[in-house]
DNA sequence: ATTAAATTATTGTGATCACAAATTTAAGAA
DNA sequence: TTCTTAAATTTGTGATCACAATAATTTAAT
């Protein structure tokens, strides 16, 4: 019957100064990372307008940008929609994600003054805190955080952008992620980081970074659960 | 007098089947790789679609898209802008670059069939004799055409938009590397890159792009040489 | 009942307009 | 001249409209 799945997006209240245009782009962004919207879902600009209650025009632009950041595809056909994933590309955006991410750590630690760190530590600890609650959004949310924090300690940084792409894609998923999260997390990876740090040590501190990275879809290490979700996330459209 | 210095950027006809937006698009786009557009200098949109003789609304579109691909700068004035570069940001980029692609390569390599191989070949070919020509131009285009090729060996490869956003960045002043690319390049990465691809040698495929990547910007080596050039082309405009 | 063709509806693209914010220019005072 | 202020201009944002292309639906024919 109803080809076109409905869709539900988290609206929050528009602050003064911040354009609709930014607004629109920041509410599907995070539709998107939160996975509110399935995989291969065809977008059109009226019906976001009409959901997001805004003139078509904001939509287009924030559509356009989040194209650019490989956040939505745009077909031959030109109709918009979240990307569909495989088992191959999840692991391609898994390891760009580690090569890339070990990199601007290594590339950060030298800027990292004690204002920073502390900082760091501030991070996680809220992570832990996240961790009791048991809330998944809650602990991407400061997860990424923490990521964000370290690597823009180095001013000249020019990777966080291609970071950010990564994760958009991998959005969808890390919500599943996260969910068998807890079994994994025997190790404290952040911690192991923040002594690598202390220690002015790249190697380790890379190393910890890879790791976290790598054990938070270590899930996805079984080949068949990766694909059971993402056949479950993928399901509904086409 | 001229506070605003004239544009001047190479127009191609546009192809039927192509919209004006991606026209404008690619346009823009081919103009700061070239380096035809001063950073820091403003650009408007009604500038640029009088220029492109077009209406403002597929610029603006461009804009936004070339904007969120880090290729031009938003600033708080809602002012667009190629984004100034530094000695530091340079040598960031480069660095990214060198980690990124050596990932891409060796990601690549189990792709990398016969007839990707000969391909390779004939474009390594062509990149020579563009060597000799002299064009510099052409030389950057070749060179990109190489690098592409081999990362998209990889059917699954994510990389190649951001390693493509690093070029956008980097473009303006790639011109200016390549000027002095004849002296320095003495040993040609490239065939050392193809050897490696036959044995199937990953670590030799990535220490072959990395020195590439690192040798055609070899003469930023001198930070004093650098500086300069980045003087040079931010001269004239704020 | 199925497929093919014709019709209708919907969509992205691009143009134009209105308006508030920002910038530039002009004018005035020290 | 040099700084401050006021007027005029330009700019980005967002809304609305027209239109060709695409998709969905209905109709006709086998």
């Amino acid at each position: 019957m109803d080809k076109k799945s409905p869709i539900r997006i988290t609206l929050t209240k528009r602050e003064e100064s911040v354009t609709i245009t930014q607004w629109v782009y920041g509410t599907l962004r995070n539709a998107i990372m939160t996975g509110q919207i399935l995989p291969g879902r065809a977008l059109t600009i009226r019906e976001l307008a009409k959901i997001l209650d805004v003139s078509p025009m904001p939509v287009r632009e924030a559509l356009r940008q989040l194209a650019a950041e490989s956040a939505l595809e745009i077909q031959g056909n030109r109709r918009v929609m979240v990307p569909k994933m495989t088992a191959m590309k999840f692991n391609e955006l898994c390891e760009a994600r580690i090569n890339l991410e070990s990199h601007a750590a290594a590339r950060a630690l030298p800027y990292i003054d004690n204002e920073r760190l502390e900082q760091l530590i501030a991070l996680d600890k809220e992570i832990d805190e996240a961790q009791d609650n048991g809330d998944m959004e809650q602990i991407t949310v400061r997860n990424q955080r923490f990521h964000r924090a370290l690597y823009t300690a180095n001013p000249h940084q020019v990777t966080l952008p291609l970071i950010e792409s990564l994760w958009l894609q991998l959005g969808p998923f890390m919500r599943l992620a996260n969910s068998r999260l807890e079994e994994h997390y025997t190790i404290d990876r952040h911690s192991e980081a923040l002594r690598a740090i202390e220690k002015k040590d790249a190697l380790a501190l890379q190393l910890a970074v890879a790791a976290d990275i790598r054990e938070g879809f270590a899930f996805a290490g079984t080949p068949e659960l990766l694909h059971s979700f993402i056949e479950q996330s993928a399901s509904g459209a086409d």
